[in-house]
DNA sequence: CTCTTGACGCCGG
DNA sequence: TCCGGCGCCAAGA
């Protein structure tokens, strides 16, 4: 076809991340496995990419770990938000999986 | 073009 | 409970 490359570009893949992320409403938190199965595009470690790339654009403490865990990065810093947006934490240190759960 | 790494996910020990 | 290994997809060297 005239198009040079008919894939998305590498950027579009990045915009729909980004929206499903903006798209987390406060008190809610998405794994990266979600993320990207909604995006259906690539897997969890290239959600991950975005996040490293312009996470800074992004509420990136909404992005926790399948286990419920928040983000690796910012040792603690993640928990400090999710729970000023009134995420309920469990004793062990994890959001409440139940609210991964729930739509 | 090939190899390694990575804000991960899941299984086994 | 903690650690290591394997798999998936893409970008960087």
């Amino acid at each position: 076809m005239s198009s040079p490359d008919e894939s998305a570009k590498p950027d579009e893949y990045v915009d729909a991340v980004l929206a499903v992320i903006a798209a987390i409403p406060a008190g809610r938190v998405m794994s990266y496995g979600a993320i990207a199965e909604v995006v259906g595009r690539a897997g969890p470690r290239q959600v991950g990419r975005v996040l490293a790339l312009h996470g800074s654009d992004v509420p990136w403490w909404r992005v926790v770990h399948a286990d419920g865990a928040p983000a690796t990065c910012h040792d603690g810093t993640a928990t400090d938000h999710l729970v000023a947006e009134g995420v309920a934490f469990r004793p062990n240190g994890k959001v409440d999986l139940a609210v991964l759960r729930r739509s």
